[in-house]
RNA sequence: GUCCCCGUAGCUCAGUGGACAGAGCAGCGGUUUUCUAAACCGCGGGUCGCAGGUUCGAAUCCUGCCGGGGACGCCA
């Protein structure tokens, strides 16, 4: 539509009726099309008209006009027979807009469409298709994965999911630190468990803590009574078994990683050291106080900031830029975090040694989540692995369950803080409007059985057979679903997708009140409204297929 | 003190330059001999935190202020 528009301007301007846009002459605006919130709008909508009556000192119902006249026109010509008879209508509204509506050939072959590639119904190609890095969850392996982490793994699934459906190559990756002070700490404290003495200052406190107690192998024992770090071999053991139980839990979520990586293996491969020297020859590394610096400041940082400390030892930034090299060595163009909003402090530092060593900058780009602040009875909850009071994801689970929680984060938006009272979570998680849009599906699939079984079978093709006005409305809401996946994958957020899925259900519900699908006496009716349906039926389960979300055949 | 995010209906949140600001829940009233009532229909509900500014047009962009959260480490 928006090709459409911009060619019809171009023709306006090649017939004299505008001046070319460019040096001289007018700038040219970006052509923008929306979807207009009043039926009575049409289709599509452009407010293009308005934009270039400043610069072409016209007024804006003028070149609507002008613009409205090329369009119908190029719909209808031999030139565009492809898409001829697409566009029903164009008509220009004060103070300039330009209203577009489509025609009933152009939903009758969406719907064709929808029905003779189910799949791929909602997918789309961008343009310009990206190898994406996801890094998401990424919490350190020293206890279960609580409630706490849940909004990073739903946001950073459902966005990889989002980014796949446009067209791009995703790798969803979790990150996680094997080797620092809190792995041996988790160690000392299932030692202390075993040897029936009270947890060290900085360890764990958890029940799982004293689980893993009971089930270290003797051998992993022997070990660590014969290694001069018992704690540190501990740890790794309880760390692996820990990280294992996170990926049961995030595979419960629906959630999986195509990788996992290890601070420790950006130091073994050499990936750290490479890049630091890669900062050095850019000379954007310096030694002082005994310690070694980046000169983050170079790029408008407030400070610098240490890469190894004065005791020889890395800091996380230097394994941050470690990764980023190991990242972009694998062959992607945009590297995605989902980090907790507490990273904050740390995002222009590696945004900045990317610069520093080269990479685009725009390239690498952190999505901060808001905390949620959960809530039981009106009183906070705090969380704390180290004090082994906090609700775990599974215990979340259970209570509210899988499709409720995944619609509950991915209908808002990331940036937004948000209270999660548990009770009023289970209270609300049978009136989650998840149930709404799969209540939809099932009352659909519900119809398609019963067709079945009184032999009325979907009409073949919908050319010329769409009928009234019920029909056309859903058609429309039907239509609509490639464009909002496109919308979210640009926006890298998912709340129009569950607004989408909402609307169509609403819009089927009404239908299902209007329309009668199953008429053994009028067969024709039947076939062209059970072919309407089975699109609708198959939208609304790729639209919840796309958040994770199951489709039930019955409720 | 500096920086980032947020402030929209009673509640939880959408809407980030367009046409009368929306949804769910909560409240009130109605609908079932029919393909699933987890549905449908109707009613009430708003100084879009406040004040300026830019624009043909502002919840949306800019400035200031108020309120809430977060970050400012040779922690991770």
């Amino acid at each position: 539509m928006t090709l459409a528009l911009t060619e019809a301007w171009r023709r306006v301007v090649a017939s004299g009726g505008l001046p070319a846009p460019g040096p001289g002459g007018a700038e040219s605006p970006p052509v923008q099309v929306e979807r207009p919130a009043n039926p009575e709008h049409g289709d599509f909508a452009s407010s293009l008209a308005m934009k270039l009556a400043r610069p072409y000192r016209r007024p804006p119902l003028a070149i609507a006009e002008a613009i409205a006249n090329e369009l119908l026109k190029g719909s209808t010509s031999p030139a565009a027979a492809g898409r001829s008879g697409l566009i029903e209508s164009v008509e220009v509204a004060p103070p300039g807009f330009i209203n577009v509506r489509l025609s009933d050939s152009a939903l009758e072959q969406t719907i064709d469409r929808v029905l003779a590639e189910p799949a791929t119904w909602g997918t789309v190609q961008v343009p310009n298709p990206q190898h994406v890095n996801v890094e998401f969850v990424s919490a350190n392996p020293t206890g279960p994965l609580h409630i706490g982490n849940a909004r990073g793994a739903f946001v950073g699934d459902l966005l990889a999911r989002v980014l796949t459906a446009a067209g791009h190559q995703v790798t969803r990756e979790y990150y996680f630190n094997d080797f620092n002070a809190q792995v041996r700490n988790l160690g000392a404290s299932v030692l202390a468990v075993r040897a029936g003495e009270p947890i060290p200052q900085d360890g764990y406190h958890g029940d799982y803590v004293g689980d893993l107690a009971r089930e270290v192998p003797p051998e992993v024992l022997a070990e660590a009574a014969a290694s001069d770090d018992p704690g540190g071999r501990i740890g790794l053991w309880a760390s692996e078994r820990v990280r294992a139980g996170i990926e049961d839990s995030l595979e419960r979520l629906g959630v999986h990683f195509d990788l996992w990586k290890t601070e420790g293996s950006l130091h073994r491969e050499g990936w750290v050291a490479r890049a630091v020297e890669r900062l050095r020859a850019g000379g954007y590394v310096y030694e002082q106080g005994g310690a070694t610096w980046f000169r983050s400041t170079a790029f408008g940082d407030d400070k610098d900031r240490v890469i190894y400390r004065s005791n020889g030892e890395p800091t996380y930034f230097a394994s941050d830029i470690g990764y980023v090299t190991e990242k972009f060595s694998r062959g992607f163009d945009h590297l995605i975090y989902v980090w907790g909003a507490d990273h904050h402090g740390t995002v222009a530092r590696v945004r900045n040694a990317a610069e520093a060593m080269g990479y685009d900058k725009a390239a690498v780009e952190m999505i901060l989540i808001a905390w949620v602040r959960f809530v039981r009875e009106g009183r906070e909850i705090s969380m704390s692995k180290r004090s082994g009071e906090f609700i775990t994801l599974d215990d979340l689970l259970d209570e509210v369950g899988v499709d409720a929680a995944r619609w509950f984060f991915g209908s808002r938006g990331h940036t937004t803080g948000i209270d999660f009272d548990i009770e009023l979570a289970k209270k609300q998680s049978a009136e989650n409007p998840v149930y709404y849009v799969q209540y939809a599906h099932a009352r659909i699939a519900s119809i398609l059985r019963k067709g079945t079984e009184r032999g009325l079978t979907h009409a073949p093709s919908m050319a010329g057979a769409l009928g009234g006005e019920p029909e056309a409305v859903l058609a429309r809401a039907v239509a609509r679903f490639p464009e909002v996946v496109e919308d979210a994958a640009a926006a890298e957020e998912t709340q129009g997708v569950t607004a989408y899925a909402t609307e169509l259900a609403t819009t089927f519900h009404g239908f299902y009140r209007d329309a009668r699908v199953l008429e053994p006496d009028e067969p024709e009716r039947s076939a062209r409204r059970l072919a309407l349906v089975a699109a609708t039926r198959i939208t609304i389960a790729n639209a919840l297929g796309l958040l994770g979300i199951s489709a039930p055949e019955s409720m």
